[in-house]
DNA sequence: TAAATTTATTGACATTTGTCAATCACCAGT
DNA sequence: ACTGGTGATTGACAAATGTCAATAAATTTA
């Protein structure tokens, strides 16, 4: 799919949706850098300070942790339209215990930290935005963390189905799985058994 | 222990943290209404559309889930000096899947949705300190998340030893298993076998 | 205080899930 | 078309956790 030439455009019509004027768009438009990803490229190591808030134009952002046996776990896939970063690293600005990496190549806009402030105290517009995606972000981990207290893996692997189908097609099942927190092989032997 | 007789006292110290001008602490309190609840009140079933959010000044909210077996999981624990809801139906204004119940005797100061939203577009001091808040509780979802994607049964609640061990003492223990998502006998055989 | 109720512990066993290893399928590059 | 590599599947078994039942302990109520 060839995306359209302005970088911003999808950003651009993101914020619009929660603005009433538009004067302040451009303002915000200009401290988000313009970035391109290859596939598997790494955009954040574990221990490393998160200084970036993302956002994805196209292709996808995979949040996730490495535990001392070397199994990854995926805390988030962030797809077109979101936001994504290590958050409590860039919110605390504190060493980051997920990595970051771009599992498609990817189109991104990308903010510091530092602007993000900028941003915040500046603009109350900004602060409300930011305020409504968190909003949504703290719902969707709430209902995360119900699915993983309350189901066990089939129910989980099902409910993600029905919440996120395009998820199941699109990333390699491993990451599904460890995004479920189960084994590949679980979620290998839940698909075939109906 | 005896509280102080004005039950917006821990209230407004909490505000005056986030705030440099004391003035509008007033007019947040005055939409905050107190209420003092029984051991073990409910104060939300399932599927009522949470109407309110909670400010705790003494004793403890659970915020929990009921599944079709009957079993409980705890979504959360809101102690003394923190807001609790059912957020997504408090937010959304939809039916809550899950039910609030006052654990202990509580002293109380609540806030309906509507005036929430008065405040919420009347005062960018509210919108800023409700984003803080957000900021925090969305960073303590992610690391419940993270427990329980990448630990088991016994690592969840030696997390929980160390970063809450006044809950285990506070609670009742199959509160405490549930809220980590695990069976009461299987915590009571972790917390036995050391 | 005693009785009644709830909560915690323990054992036996079933189920779920994980681990390791082998095989299979698919794709990328030559 | 071959080849090497990665990801997916499957089997055999082990480990973790859940379930059910019995008992013990603690708490509440009369």
């Amino acid at each position: 799919m060839q995306l359209s030439n302005d970088p911003y455009r999808l950003f651009k019509q993101f914020l619009s949706l929660h603005l009433e004027a538009d004067d302040q768009i451009t303002e915000f438009c200009k401290k988000f850098k313009h970035k391109k990803t290859k596939k598997n490229e790494l955009l954040l190591s574990v221990d490393e300070v998160c200084s970036y808030l993302y956002f994805v134009n196209s292709g996808c952002l995979r949040i996730y942790l490495l535990d001392n046996n070397g199994n990854e776990s995926t805390r988030f896939l962030v797809t077109e339209n979101k936001f994504g970063t290590s958050f409590p690293s860039f919110k605390l600005q504190e060493p980051s215990l997920a990595s970051i990496q771009s599992l498609e190549p990817a189109d991104l806009l990308y903010i510091s930290y530092k602007d993000f402030n900028v941003l915040l105290h500046e603009y109350p517009a900004w602060e409300r935005i930011y305020r409504i995606i968190l909003e949504k972000e703290y719902i969707e981990s709430i209902k995360r963390i119900e699915s993983l207290i309350t189901m066990d893996a089939k129910q989980r692997y099902q409910a993600l189905m029905e919440t996120s189908p395009s998820f199941i097609q699109r990333f390699p099942s491993r990451m599904i799985a460890d995004y479920l927190g189960i084994s590949q092989e679980t979620l290998s032997r839940l698909k075939s058994k109906r």
